[in-house]
DNA sequence: GCCGTTTTCGGCCCGACTGTTTTCAGTCG
């Protein structure tokens, strides 16, 4: 795979994981969390679905996870406002509510507590084993008393497992493959890194002659900013030969399956990638299909079936007495309009807001890339970058932008050799005189990114921020502190007048560390009293703001900037990841600050100070 | 467990592949 550079922020990390009693208690402050109730409703229906209870109800819970994870708002806020009820939620009944009202209350559930009695946590990983599901990670518990990874890996190495109802030999053979692999394959991967293999993969399919459309679908094409394997669809007249060139990959570890239609490949880094070969007929329906989100093709197929039609990967047939008859499929806007829905950007199809907004015709006109006309976060080799300024403003102008800010670290982060005032004020001389030989075409803003000090109070005095054209203010100390303490570190700074947005809001990395514990809604709340920013940081282990929140920050009129963080050239590249991010969240070039011209940039800042 | 102008009960998306079967269950996406 190619090495892909990401600046501050090291790949190959293990994912972070809390048991759920880590999640209940962690912290002094115990406080019910959107994502905190969506883990435990997860988690009920993984033990659910153990014990064989109705999948519908399973479902039921995860669905319910999933519309808690995306809300964006916190819980509270919801359940403060008497002219709202949870029930209001699609998917959230009366049952779900209740139980979210305990756990906000209590912050435990009987139901969840006395499952993890019955059921012991450790078989929760047993499923999770490839080639294992609820069915057969039950029967290995009631029939061998199997309850962890260890037990199952002897009892398939005594042979156990062979005499089972429904296993085998090879059964045991994958058992104890998959769980030489389980880690590795429960791992998500960065989008970009995703996107690298991607790349690869079309290249050298690109080889086959017989290949007449290839696309990438799957949470890839969604822009999820992580991946757990790549679908790739190709329309061909001859399977084996394309086949036969995937089995040629270069990072090829293994092939997994391999049928008519259907191949399964894993790379050595654990990936894995689905081919399916479909006829030209069915390549948008199947696009459409194995492009999700799951709850979106749901809902799709739930409105087919109230007008007599029925979609799957091969197409949308019409139900005509015991016949189907073919409608559509060639392309995914064929499919969609059988619906008289728009062809949905695949950012969008995470069943959140999109039928909505299809059916009032407020389908958002999504930021692109082009749009972007300065990036506003990035280092040089004044503090962590390794880049001068000179190259920096090089390459930010070699891709079209036409205005940036340095914003190198400030004093407080010594690791990083931030600058003092003293320094701080000789580049921005050197930027002025910069300024002076560029003209007007681009322009460079004399900025910082300012650290939020632990104690409270920015890293750098007042005199001399109000010397900027630009001040980021970010925590990178201090992260452990109280919910209470870094909320009040965060709203301090929206309210220092020099400021001009908040960086990497929630200081998230993916797979590696949670974010730290602040109240979003008064950063929110903040933000949009005092005319005050909030980033989109688009490196790829960070893309925070979380997407939930960049549409929450939008229904609160908080303008966002998506900014590349860059500490290298390279870095600069990054901003297609932010922009991803900002389209999932639904945002048009009119949400972001960045696409603005740097006369309206100047506005919006001012707007902010004068607001402080 | 959720949902509803066909319904408050009875539905809930659908097909490929594998292994263990001998017509299908389980898993996966």
């Amino acid at each position: 795979m190619k090495a892909i550079a990401f600046a501050c922020v090291h790949l190959g990390g293990r994912r972070v994981e809390f048991s759920t009693k880590d999640c209940l208690y962690r912290g002094s402050t115990f406080r019910m969390t959107n994502s905190r109730i969506a883990d435990i409703f997860d988690e009920i229906a993984d033990l659910l679905e153990f014990q064989g209870s109705n999948p519908f109800r399973v479902r039921a819970y995860r669905n319910g996870a999933r519309i808690i994870r995306d809300l964006p708002e916190s819980i509270h806020t919801v359940l403060a406002d008497d002219s709202r009820k949870l029930t209001d939620l699609e998917g959230i009944g009366k049952d779900l509510a209740e139980k979210i009202q305990t756990l906000v209350e209590t912050g435990a559930l009987k139901q969840h507590q006395e499952l993890l009695e019955q059921v012991p946590a450790t078989v929760l990983d047993i499923m999770r084993v490839p080639g294992l599901g609820p069915k057969k990670a039950a029967l290995l518990y009631k029939e061998l008393n199997i309850a962890t990874l260890e037990q199952l890996k002897a009892a398939c190495e005594a042979e156990q497992v062979r005499q089972l109802k429904g296993f085998g030999a090879k059964t045991e053979q994958t058992i104890l493959h998959g769980i030489s692999i389980a880690a590795a394959a429960n791992e998500r991967i960065y989008w970009a890194e995703a996107d690298s293999v991607a790349t690869e993969i079309r290249e050298l399919l690109g080889t086959c002659s017989s290949i007449e459309q290839l696309e990438f679908a799957g949470s890839y094409r969604r822009g999820k900013e992580t991946v757990g394997d790549l679908d790739v669809l190709v329309v061909s007249q001859d399977v084996s030969e394309v086949m036969q060139r995937l089995g040629e990959y270069s990072d090829l570890a293994e092939v997994i399956g391999r049928g008519d239609t259907k191949m399964s490949i894993r790379t050595h880094k654990g990936l894995q990638i689905d081919l399916r070969v479909v006829p030209a007929e069915s390549f948008g329906a199947a696009l459409q299909y194995f492009t999700g989100s799951k709850d979106h093709n749901v809902a799709i197929r739930g409105l087919a079936k109230q007008r007599g039609l029925k979609i799957n990967e091969y197409g949308v047939y019409r139900i005509d007495g015991d016949k189907e008859v073919y409608v559509a499929g060639a392309t995914e806007e064929a499919v969609y309009a059988t619906l008289d829905l728009p062809c949905f950007p695949p950012e969008l199809r995470e069943a959140r807001r999109e039928f909505e907004w299809a059916a009032k015709g407020e389908l958002p006109e999504l930021i692109s890339i082009k749009d972007i006309r300065g990036d506003l976060h990035m280092h040089t080799t004044a503090t962590d970058g390794r880049a001068s300024l000179e190259e920096m403003v090089a390459a930010a102008r070699e891709r079209g932008l036409s205005y940036i800010a340095i914003t190198d670290h400030s004093q407080r982060v010594s690791m990083a050799r931030g600058l003092n005032a003293a320094r701080l004020l000789a580049q921005w001389a050197e930027i002025d005189a910069f300024n002076k030989r560029l003209g007007k075409e681009f322009t460079v803003l004399k900025g910082i990114e300012c650290d939020i000090l632990e104690a409270g109070g920015m890293d750098l005095p007042d005199d001399v921020l109000a010397e900027a054209d630009w001040v980021l203010a970010s925590v990178h100390y201090g992260q452990q502190q109280s919910r209470e303490q870094i909320t009040q570190r965060i709203l301090d700074a929206i309210e220092n007048p020099w400021v001009t947005a908040i960086a990497h809001p929630t200081g998230r990395i993916l797979n590696r560390r949670e974010a730290y514990e602040v109240d979003i809604d008064a950063v929110f709340a903040a933000a949009a009293e005092h005319g005050k920013l909030l980033e989109l940081n688009a490196n790829p282990a960070r893309l925070d703001l979380h997407d939930v929140h960049c549409a929450a920050a939008k229904s609160h009129g908080i303008p966002i900037v998506i900014n590349t963080d860059a500490h290298s050239i390279d870095g600069l590249d990054c901003m297609r990841y932010g922009i991803l991010q900002a389209r999932r969240a639904g945002l048009t070039k009119e949400d972001i600050a960045n696409t603005r011209t740097l006369p309206q940039l100047r506005s919006l800042i001012r707007k902010g100070r004068s607001k402080t």
